[in-house]
DNA sequence: ATTATAATGTGTCATAAATACACAATAAAT
DNA sequence: ATTTATTGTGTATTTATGACACATTATAAT
């Protein structure tokens, strides 16, 4: 282990304990030299269930201020392992693969100073307060979830965290309502070429849910007969056993995603033109 | 003006002079405090002839490396327009958008040491050695052009400028080359759903062209008249007249790109699910 | 001048896909 | 037993795709 490794070692040992030990916000130190300066990280995690699509946010200690499960990169670290870990740390979320969608580097992307006033108030460290208030540059992760699977905690800094509507999100900081809007219209553009999103749903699901699914995200409606024919002729479904929910109608089929099937198909190629 | 402005004023006054009197390497001085640190910004200038598609590829001064126009990013400087003025300032372009189409931020990104070595031998002061050796998160930014319109020139840093097939890039430093692989992967999946890189060709071409282009992009052949007819059919190009090249065979209609009816092509949508 | 050549614009036709709508099947409510 | 809501699938029409053909046209060769 080099000089510069046992340096970073310390550094993020230190972290964790003061972590794990602190309990409230102005008692939480951390120590700036361990990160990258300038840049950090925000994931939009996508959910979706009845109601429509769902987006994961947590709400700070004290001051009424939601943001996106987000943090920084450590010097000795990936960008894309920074999302992993940032998400794992604050949401208590473990997701192998997060997929980047944009970076958001204007310079009045933080021009918000609701929180940079609300960290006044706390009296933190001189140090803290330099890391806050300089000027970053962010990179936007987005993942699709299925809600059922996904037991989110909040951190020592957030007092919750929670699933809400995609049109009914709470007041976020900074420019994090244009990094969700970003995100979605990410999702809209795939679907278009590419049968996407199955991650949202549980393992098994109706051919309902699955349509229910793309309309939230085209916002359109979709044919039932003509959408439930194209996704099957896709060859990428299992079928299953029939699902009784208790309704005065014939009970569904449920389907799975055959991982399996979808790398043939993608192989294959899907094209705009032959 | 702030003082803060003023400062950063004083900064950009001072390190355009410098650029513009030195000439060699070695002689050219700049202040990183007028940069944001550790974050930087890379273009990839995609242009397109009878050979198929070409790169826009700088070589340094002196030793015998080859880069992408990039560059830092000022700190009153929103990350977009840090990626336009770079480009201006390194390859004498002026495009008025550039689209980003990734992030780079792995830690052995830049553990290609040609550069830092190159930069010992001519000795530069230690404070740009420093900001050369810290770590960079880079955003990659693309544009399609019309190389014909387009006359490169090389900056002061660099000997010389020009036009690379896809598939012969000369060494390029740090992971530039997967950049650049990163961004043609990019436009292979744009695509495959809308009618993009007509910026590459001319404002007139002949429909021989646009398919060459597309097969150039997509690396596969296409049926010359399901293609033709295809391509009609969007409706967003406008018929001219005949184009005669000096060849023993028949004239070729030109056709140009009609930017209003492509707009309605998109407001209609292109869509993967009806 | 005539013929050959190479590339272009468009046509044809079989096949596949998309769209709009219909209808029987099913399970629960009445 | 009848009604109701929902599901799986069928059908008929329209539209798109893919492979190939053929006439057209400007130049080159003879």
């Amino acid at each position: 282990m080099t000089h510069y490794n046992f340096y970073i070692f310390v550094c993020r040992i230190r972290y964790f304990c003061l972590v794990l030990k602190k309990k409230s916000l102005s008692d939480i130190r951390f120590d700036p030299n361990q990160f990258v300066p300038g840049h950090s990280v925000d994931c939009v995690i996508i959910g979706f269930d009845r109601e429509g699509l769902k987006v994961l946010v947590m709400k700070w200690k004290g001051p009424e201020m939601f943001c996106l499960p987000g943090g920084f990169v450590l010097v000795d670290e990936d960008l894309d392992k920074a999302a992993i870990r940032v998400l794992k740390e604050r949401a208590g979320i473990e997701l192998p693969f997060l997929e980047q969608f944009s970076t958001f580097g204007r310079v009045d992307r933080r021009d918000d100073f609701t929180l940079a006033h609300n960290l006044k108030t706390i009296k933190l460290p001189e140090s803290t307060m330099q890391w806050f208030e300089q000027r970053f540059i962010t990179t936007g992760f987005v993942s699709l979830v299925d809600m059922s699977k996904c037991d989110p905690n909040p951190d020592l800094m957030s007092e919750s965290i929670g699933w809400y509507g995609i049109d009914e999100l709470p007041n976020l900081i900074f420019d994090h309502r244009s990094i969700v809007k970003a995100a979605v219209q990410y999702l809209r553009n795939q679907i278009n070429y590419l049968p996407i999103g199955i991650t949202l749903l549980p393992e098994k699901f109706t051919m309902k849910e699955l349509q229910h699914l793309y309309e939230s995200i085209l916002e359109k409606k979709l044919d039932r007969g003509n959408f439930q024919r194209k996704m099957l002729k896709l060859g990428i479904f299992n079928r299953h056993e029939k699902h009784w929910e208790g309704g005065a109608h014939k009970a569904p089929y449920l389907y799975s995603f055959d991982t399996e099937k979808y790398q043939n198909l993608l192989e294959k190629g899907i094209g705009f033109v032959s």
